[in-house]
DNA sequence: AGAACATAGTTGATGCTTCAACTATTTCCG
DNA sequence: CGGAAATAGTTGAAGCATCAACTATGTTCT
């Protein structure tokens, strides 16, 4: 067992401004969206997957790994929100394990609703405060992180 | 209600990909703490803080400030870190309301365990990969979306 | 064909988070 | 002083996430 490779003090306070303001950042978008809409994060991250595919329908499976969610939640978000009118869940045809799930009209509008909230908390707490080129750096770093996460599982 | 200012391509891709990323990195991170350490990232971020306060203790309502939990949360995980030994809460003796959360030995001792493990995985998936003026630029991001939801409440 | 294995999705139990309600103490201010 | 309001912290209920177990169907390989 070595030594622990501790961060240098720049390190450190980079990390945790960013744990800190995420977790703050997080918690203030779901609950906007929670109090103005009705929605979990969750719930509105399906239907926005579930409006950007064909025909609005994705299988489960596809809806899970878009959303980045586990199957078993996907499901359980799944039920609430078809008992809410947004979703539907239907038998695909071709494979007799899967289920499409797609997004009702009802749901489609709820979601054009929730966006056009959504959309101005993410500038007021987000883009709009972060330097264009600090946001590119968020955007690069970011999508390196997908890919080591992605190369791991 | 006028038209929303939607994201541009390059804010969506890189607001997409700090979304996506940080949910995956969150998830890796508490997954691992919790298998090697069986600890949630609640109850780490605690004993962090509490082991960084003067005599390894702070008031509830600061700690809770500090690790960016609701009272509520911190009561209840403070409960279980207590009947776990590594958290101890005695009366403040000033304010007869106050409470003092204290990291034990015992606390201690496993903070710094995971505490080993936890800066791997950091490394891994965030430090390492990440250019050092995109580290910066994420510090720099965070720390005024920090600011900006403190100006808010 | 058919046995073994892999994949799709659901379910129920358990545990953590959130919310509102509550007690107790302290501070503010006429 | 003394009543109103603010602050500290806890509690229980309800909601959501996670985990392991399960059914059902599809794929592979001999």
């Amino acid at each position: 067992m070595s030594e622990p490779r501790w961060l240098d003090a720049a390190q450190q306070r980079d990390w945790r401004a960013y744990v800190d303001g995420s977790v703050r950042l997080t918690e203030i978008m779901d609950r906007d969206l929670k109090a103005k809409h009705g929605l979990s994060a969750a719930e509105y991250e399906i239907l926005v997957r579930l409006s950007e595919a064909p025909e609005r329908r994705l299988r489960m499976a596809e809806l899970a790994e878009n959303a980045s969610q586990s199957r078993s939640r996907l499901s359980h978000t799944c039920a609430r929100l078809e008992s809410k009118g947004l979703v539907k869940r239907d038998n695909c045809p071709n494979d007799k394990r899967g289920v499409y799930a797609h997004l009702t009209d009802e749901g489609f509008d709820a979601l054009d609703r929730a966006a056009r909230d959504h959309v101005e908390t993410v500038r007021t707490f987000f883009i709009d405060i972060i330097a264009p080129e600090d946001l590119e750096a968020i955007g690069r770093a970011f999508t390196l992180i997908l890919k080591r996460i992605g190369s791991v599982n």
